[in-house]
DNA sequence: GTCTATATTTAGATAGAC
DNA sequence: GTCTATCTAAATATAGAC
């Protein structure tokens, strides 16, 4: 069974893309606006999908939801993926807060996608905070895989220490809508790295 | 005019508490269950205030929303205030990051009270999220003035990377559910401010 | 298999009784 | 001044038409 760039396929072929717009529709307006107040009318409306219909596609807006965050978990990888490219452990971890940096805008505006869908999610103890968890476990099991490239025997702590860093940098960023505050503790983070032996 | 202990008063003094109880089931529930999942129901419920009767002490929801957000000012208000009996600026950013330690337990269950509040919030471009905002200038101000009493020229951006780093360390330990985490990245905090000179 | 009209629920809010 | 019964609106979800 191929699995097209799009996702996984709705139920049947004939609705070609429909699901993929739903789900896209849904990860951006629950990034914009939070997930509880996003309402399954916005998503089917931005998606461009009749209201209502979006129960065929989804039993419930937890499915939906969930779907989003398998979404933005396949964006997350793909990103880490990237920056495979780079040929030192180090060089790739200046790399991932170079990625960091260049969201400035969208974090001052909206936050951390994957960091404001864990705090609303978290308050929750579901199968959908669960999921937050994998999702806010990549970056921390990349870091880490870096930092133990580089010989460090502290590299599951250096590996929370960053992500922690960028988190705790993105939530200030967004609550004074400061780009720069989230440049500015990107050249931290960067001078911290190159610091490490 | 005098101001009791318990907040301002109601519009009488007929309903001894009653609104200082809404209050405090508010900032307890918006902490425990994030702002859009709590009902006036349940603030009313928990603070044993009449359903509906909500309305008489507040006017709308966010009403109440912002007199629990200014609560928990007062609280961060009253916790600063309580570090400086500490003699010298490291000694009490020491504190604060004991104090953050502290209450590991109910971060890891919640998340940070201010933290997760703005995050929420912070999607909208209202009063709430300005309320929000003072909340969190309010550790970094006084994390700011320590610094610079230390001699540092860094001070802003020191006091940033102090406070980014607690958010983003709560952050992760309420997704991992992991009050370790939190007490870890304490501990990184200490020694880091330590070594500042 | 696909989609729409409608039901159900529950929230926030208010008019008016006490 | 204080509180309650009720309204309105809007969200999620479903039965059943096409």
């Amino acid at each position: 069974m191929a699995k097209t760039a799009q996702g996984a396929a709705a139920p049947t072929d004939r609705a070609p893309g429909k699901r993929a717009r739903l789900v896209q529709a849904a990860k951006d307006l629950l990034y914009e606006q939070g997930v509880e107040r996003t309402t399954l009318a916005e998503v089917a409306a931005r998606a461009d999908v009749p209201p209502g219909n979006v129960y065929y596609y989804f039993k419930t807006k937890d499915d939906l939801v969930e779907a989003a965050i398998a979404s933005q978990r396949e964006d997350v990888e793909s990103t880490l993926a990237g920056l495979e490219t780079h040929r030192t452990p180090k060089a790739r971890l200046r790399a991932l807060v170079r990625v960091f940096i260049d969201a400035r805008e969208q974090v001052a505006r909206s936050g951390c996608p994957q960091g404001s869908l864990c705090s609303e999610l978290d308050k929750r103890a579901d199968r959908l905070s669960d999921a937050c968890g994998e999702l806010m476990r990549l970056p921390i099991s990349w870091a880490e895989r870096q930092f133990a490239e580089m010989g460090r025997r502290d590299a599951p702590e250096l590996a929370v220490a960053l992500i922690a860093g960028y988190q705790g940098a993105a939530l200030l960023a967004n609550t004074f809508r400061d780009p720069d505050l989230l440049a500015g503790e990107g050249k931290r983070l960067e001078r911290w790295i190159d610091g490490l032996s």
